[in-house]
DNA sequence: ATCTTTGCATAGATTTAATCTATTGATATG
DNA sequence: CATATCAATAGATTAAATCTATGCAAAGAT
């Protein structure tokens, strides 16, 4: 059994047709029967029925084919990791990020990254959790960027950073709670974000966890939900990385988050376990660590490079 | 690249040593040699380091090596699913059992299996659930039975049966409670199996269903749990299964659960999501549908065969 | 310091097997 | 019944995997 034959009839599997499939792959057409002759003589099995005017697989013929796919799949992630440790490193690489965490790193990540990696075909798109986890189990997406906790069998996660939220008070809040306790806050109206379920599980376990049952409205984004907040009183849950995005006046209006429970997100990577360009993820990893504040980043990351 | 140049390089990483590893596969040292050569000039870079005395791989040459190994395995699942499909089963399957299943499945399984699979090598060990999934990530397990909802990205689940438990009253019990209702059971003690995690499990959300926060006990076995039971008074649980391993005085001391909520657990059957041979699981899900009784079966494979 | 041993690399011959062109044979279609 | 289509076969050709014999460098022994 070679490499080769594997290719050859997952090639007749898709073209249906002796011909094509030898077109396909370069070769003439009485090579490819005589090498599929050849595996099936070696398997001791009957791979593809060659009835008049058709190739189909035969059922145990299409189970190997399905298992070639796999194999020649695997083979070919040696060479990804051969051109994940050449000098220059190219090729491409899609990151899918979340909408709460985009507008942050973002626009400094493909900044430092494309000044990094200028041979790198870079895509990045904004996505939310389940469509994220998704690409990447599809192989659609390589590496993905969202709150922590949802590894699974397929997908591996590594931490990048811890953020604080604080609380962006209305300025009737403000100038009802001079002296902001927490608990205060239970009395208030709380919004939250729609698109991002990673703040807004954050934002109701905090909730929760001021046992507030309160009324909550949801708004498409962050600078939405601020100015919402300036209007019509009560207060919401914001990360650390949008105070900067904040005018002079919003500024005041925030307040930091006692360092006790569920103040504080995680935001990890997430690759499919059998990703290998070890090399392309760490420098992903790099440029994401210039953008965001040092203090957040993770210790591990922080020690030293990611080894797959 | 080829299948037989990846298992060199292995051969190599494995030896250390170009002539032993050139033994191993059965051909000449400089065969070896230049074919390991040839691959690395084809993905032009340097796999092993031949420093006088010694060879070692590289760091992107252990990695590939490690992918190598992958993409092997990947191959030899072909030849897998070849003699999966041979007529007359052969080869070896190696099952695992939770302590709560066994007795009453393994005996006729092992009776039923054994007639009609001849050729097969068979093991079945009884053991606790984590020690099942951890038996079959590493490979050292085919096929597990344990209750249903532990699949993972790693383990595929296929659901098997159904069995309704039964309540085991104490002769006390059933003199002071002959006309019997679920909800009385609150005032009397449940005992309940130590070692079988998965009954523990049924039984313990029985108890909260019932709210229920008496004292518990626990034994190794069921025909403990009966006999304690018979003893000290109270009550237990016990699967359906069970019924005809007690005694003729024993039988009547026992009562169907009520069709509502948590009166039943479902067992399923579960393998590696690569595991291939499919005539195999199919042979060994026959045999366990030969000893469970038919209306406990799960309709889905009731209806076929199981396909992967 | 020199000789021997160990172990991989190189050279050239040989065998194996992959591939090509030309042709045949079988089967639908007009 | 002729023709077109498509895979299989035959025989020649080319590529490549493998072999034996030898070279060459480094570590140990004398």
């Amino acid at each position: 059994m070679t490499l080769q034959q594997l290719q050859y009839i997952i090639a007749v599997d898709r073209f249906r047709s002796f011909a094509k499939a030898a077109d396909h792959c370069g070769i003439a057409q009485p090579t490819l029967s005589k090498m599929i002759a050849k595996l099936e003589e070696e398997l001791d099995v009957r791979i593809f029925d060659r009835t008049s005017r058709s190739v189909e697989p035969t059922s145990t013929g299409s189970r190997i084919v399905r298992q070639a796919v796999k194999t020649v799949q695997e083979a070919a992630r040696i060479s990804e990791i051969v051109a994940d440790t050449r000098q220059g490193l190219s090729g491409a690489v899609r990151i899918a990020v979340g909408p709460s965490i985009a507008p942050y790193l973002l626009p400094g990540f493909i900044r430092v990254f494309g000044a990094e990696c200028p041979e790198v075909d870079l895509t990045v798109e904004e996505m939310r959790l389940e469509g994220m986890m998704e690409a990447l189990e599809r192989g659609a997406a390589d590496i993905a960027v969202a709150t922590a906790g949802h590894a699974s069998g397929e997908i591996l996660e590594i931490p990048l950073y811890e953020e604080p939220f604080w609380v962006y008070l209305s300025e009737g809040c403000r100038r009802r709670l001079p002296e902001f306790t927490p608990e205060q806050l239970s009395h208030e109206s709380m919004w939250v974000m729609k698109e991002a379920q990673c703040l807004r599980e954050s934002a109701f376990s905090f909730c929760k966890a001021r046992e507030t049952g309160r009324r909550v409205y949801e708004a498409g984004n962050i600078d939405t939900l601020v100015r919402v907040v300036d209007e019509n009183g009560g207060f919401t849950i914001i990360p650390e990385m949008h105070l900067p995005m904040l005018g002079d006046r919003q500024r005041a209006n925030v307040r930091p988050l006692s360092g006790d429970c569920l103040s504080m997100r995680r935001v990890s990577l997430y690759i499919r376990h059998d990703y290998v360009r070890e090399r392309m993820l760490n420098s992903v990893a790099a440029a994401m660590m210039k953008v965001i504040p040092r203090r957040m980043l993770d210790q591990a990351l922080l020690r030293g490079p990611i080894r797959l």
